[in-house]
RNA sequence: UGGCCCGUCGUCUAAUGGCAGGACAUCCGGUUUUGGUCCGGACGGUCGGGGUUCGAAUCCCUGCGGGCCAGCCA
């Protein structure tokens, strides 16, 4: 699997022995269907077990006893096996309840947690709101004995639903509402589908995840982006109840389709209205649907690693996925033809010996495989390769014009017989004589078009799919989402197809030429009657070329009636005071800074609101540093520190500060130099001159020195040395750039400028 | 005056302070008994403003835009 910013997390705790190996989960819930969502969950999950050597489990999340069924466990299972994955454990939350239980207890003998008797209107009302606030429950601080004795109770069945919860106790007034005690347990006296009636108490998300992510020695868990509130509560369990090394969460992006929707809630909507055939009708972003219409597994598997893992927050396009099947399909799908709306083709001059055609199943390797096409006098054709009176572009059938009868004879076209709204009804051609397997001297042949004997070819149905939703995103426009739904994504054809493919296996994936990947329904196409489902049309240029002036603009995009959003630059794009967000404190000292120590304000302004920084500030002042450069140091090195850091490093100090600054000033540092130092010293709380003596660092600024850099720099870069001087000046800046990095920042940066300049403008050559 | 996450070609995604690259889509050309495949080429991007730096997509500040969180769902 190509890196991604979880392969970075990996490699980092696997090299400094964080972690030992890797173990990954995913974690489904059997209330529902897969889709194509979660596959790319599992192939990732999947994908980072296997390149790390490390172990892969297939986790049920079933801790609500209301919702899940069997028949999804089951579901579940058969879905992931048919992506081709495995897994090295299957395993259920549920059969961790008892451990689970167990830590609950831990928690409330810690005093980490209680049992709250409000209702659950009161314990919804006491959270508070986005901006204010939660207030606490008044069981809050009810004593662990009577915290144990009602858990107890609770766990024995003593209460009704609803009568009691376990509460974590952690902080009501917690800006993350997450954090506001979140429910640990509920009553809920329901049978379980494998614990059947043992449990009244159920454990919910919040706290089963995180613990059976522990328990079950999970490495890196791996969820959408949505959970990423939920973390706090997941450190905060795992923090108190298990020892390093803990499993910590990672969230990625979510899979979204265009023109189509994932949720189940939405997907059942669908089903249940009878909009789709059920849950793997072929249109559906289920795997079902998937493995329905045809679409071999690895076509998924490598468009979950097209589509890539990131946080931003992401649509793809359906014709990526689309892309990866013709991909998988177009080496290994024998080609046969198909007419999917026939049109008869009567033809004259047909030698009368030519009863078959032989033709390659892969035209593209001559040693491939062959097979016999029935031919006569009487074919069918596609209605579509025919014109009465052809548009600018056309290339196929019209009076007078030859095109090739695929793998067999050229013919011309004599006449075409119309009804009365001008629908082609019957073509008559003349077949050239010597025509087969070689073009007849003097006629232009248009082009090559399917055919299927009308007597022998066999009689069939095909469905063709199409995206579910005329608009990219169905949720983003007006209406229900079921108001987009495509007229056109199920469209069926009566037609011909040859007789050749009765002799294969029932899974075979065929092309149909120049149509698309077709192969026979499993549910209503593998017994006698024929019943093709186009898994992924060809691309085809003549339908995009026709279309083009009609769409004006091509896929539903323009269908959102796309706000004129006026983004960055809207009106006040003008610069904002720095001190404009300041309170009065802040600005009051932003202003000192800026008058007394001539302090920019841009840099003055974070010293300015954040007390260390303005602490750091005066140490170093008093320890002699120029306060510009100290200030701008605060501003952007210091703060990047205590951003990556989390708060001031301990080992940083005014002092310090005014030491690396003073190195500066002193050209025995550069500035990438002192900043490097930076990064160590503010942890260790060394003497930065200590190191600097230590370690023997100084500034390369000697041009013999340079010159050997600035030399091997350009001999390893000949390309961009003659871009250079074919006028290509940018290149400047790389080769310092190379110069720089192989100094490891040693090196004079104006020293380096110049050399660099010298040699590329005077050197050899 | 809630917290957090995310902004790179039309789309997805690389570049980890040093030439903004790839894939899909689009367009053009070549090969072709599939208007397919294959091959070649073109188009096209760092959300805005300020700062730090020899050098910024990347670091700092700020604005704008998008998303998530107030289930006893997961």
């Amino acid at each position: 699997m190509p890196p991604n910013f979880v392969t970075e997390v990996i490699d980092a705790d696997l090299a400094s022995g964080r972690v030992e190996r890797v173990v990954t989960r995913f974690p489904p819930e059997p209330n529902g269907y897969l889709h194509i969502g979660h596959a790319k969950a599992i192939c990732l999950n999947y994908g980072l077990a296997r390149d790390y050597g490390g172990r892969f489990n297939v986790r049920m999340d079933d801790t609500n006893p209301t919702t899940e069924d069997p028949e999804f466990v089951r579901s579940i299972q058969d879905d992931i096996a048919w992506l081709g994955l495995e897994w090295d454990d299957l395993r259920y939350a549920s059969d961790g309840f008892e451990e689970l239980f167990a830590l609950a207890l831990r928690l409330v003998e810690a005093g980490h947690a209680y049992v709250d008797s409000q209702s659950e209107e009161a314990i919804r009302d006491g959270r508070g709101t986005l901006t204010e606030p939660g207030t606490p429950s008044p069981y809050r601080d009810r004593s662990v004995e009577e915290n144990l004795d009602l858990f107890g109770r609770m766990r024995a069945g003593e209460f009704p639903d609803g009568a009691h919860v376990l509460r974590a106790k952690i902080d009501m007034a917690s800006p993350v509402i997450v954090l506001r005690d979140p429910v640990l347990y509920r009553i809920k006296h329901a049978h379980h589908y494998r614990s059947g009636d043992a449990w009244p108490i159920y454990p919910l998300y919040d706290f089963a995840h995180p613990l059976t992510d522990a328990l079950e020695g999970i490495t890196h868990s791996l969820c959408t982006l949505e959970f990423d509130n939920n973390r706090a509560v997941y450190d905060w369990l795992v923090g108190h109840l298990f020892p390093e090394p803990r499993p910590r969460q990672y969230e990625f992006a979510r899979l979204v389709l265009d023109h189509t929707v994932m949720s189940k809630r939405k997907l059942s909507a669908l089903v249940k209205g009878g909009f789709v055939d059920g849950w793997d009708d072929p249109r559906m972003p289920t795997i079902a649907g998937l493995r329905r219409r045809g679409v071999p597994p690895e076509a998924v598997r490598t468009f979950a690693t097209r589509v890539g893992v990131t946080k931003s927050l992401s649509r793809t396009s359906p014709a990526l996925l689309d892309e990866s099947v013709r991909d998988a399909l177009n080496p290994v799908a024998p080609r046969v033809m198909a007419v999917l709306d026939p049109v008869p083709l009567e033809l004259t001059g047909l030698p009368r010996h030519v009863d078959v055609v032989v033709a390659p199943r892969f035209p593209d390797d001559p040693a491939s495989a062959v097979r016999e096409v029935p031919i006569s006098k009487r074919l069918v054709i596609e209605r579509d390769d025919v014109a009465l009176e052809p548009p600018e572009g056309f290339k196929r059938l019209a009076p007078g014009r030859a095109v090739r009868l695929r793998h067999a004879f050229v013919v011309r076209c004599d006449t075409v017989d119309v009804d009365a709204s001008g629908r082609v009804e019957r073509v008559h051609a003349t077949v050239l004589p010597d025509s087969l397997g070689a073009n007849p001297a003097g006629e232009r042949v248009w082009s090559a078009i399917h055919w299927v004997d009308a007597e022998a070819g066999a009689e069939a149905t095909f469905r063709l799919y199409d995206r579910l939703f005329d608009v990219p995103n169905p949720d983003a426009v007006g209406g229900t989402f079921t108001d987009h739904l495509a007229s056109d994504s199920l469209l069926e054809r009566h037609g011909l197809v040859e007789p050749s493919v009765l002799r294969d296996g029932p899974d075979t994936r065929y092309q149909f030429e120049r149509l698309g990947y077709f192969w026979r329904d499993p549910r209503d196409g593998r017994d006698d009657t024929l019943v093709f489902d186009r898994i992924v049309p060809l691309k085809d240029g003549w339908a995009k070329r026709r279309d083009a002036p009609a769409n004006a603009g091509g896929d539903g995009a323009l269908a959102t009636p796309a706000a004129p959003a006026p983004s960055g630059a809207s009106p006040d794009a003008a610069e904002v005071h720095p001190f404009a967000h300041l309170d009065a404190g802040a600005r009051a000292t932003a202003e000192r800074l800026r008058d007394q120590h001539g302090v920019d304000p841009a840099a003055a302004a974070p010293i300015a609101s954040s007390s260390e920084l303005a602490a750091l500030f005066a140490d170093g002042v008093a320890a002699g540093a120029p306060a510009t450069d100290l200030a701008t140091w605060l501003a952007n090195d210091v703060q990047r520190l205590t951003r990556a850091h989390g708060s001031v490093p301990a080992g940083l100090s005014g002092t310090m500060l005014a030491r690396l600054l003073a190195l500066v000033d002193d050209g025995r540092l550069t500035l990438r130099m002192a900043r490097a130092l930076l990064d160590e010293v503010a942890h260790s709380g060394e003497d930065p001159e200590a190191l600097v003596v230590e370690r023997g660092l100084s500034v390369q600024g000697d041009p013999a020195a340079l010159a050997v850099w600035v030399e091997r720099a350009l001999a390893e870069h000949p390309a961009e040395v003659a871009a250079y001087r074919g006028g290509k000046r940018g290149l400047h800046g790389f080769f310092v750039g190379q110069v720089m990095r192989a100094s490891q920042g040693r090196a004079d940066p104006a020293a380096v400028q110049d050399a660099v300049r010298e040699a590329l403008e005077h050197g050899e050559g």
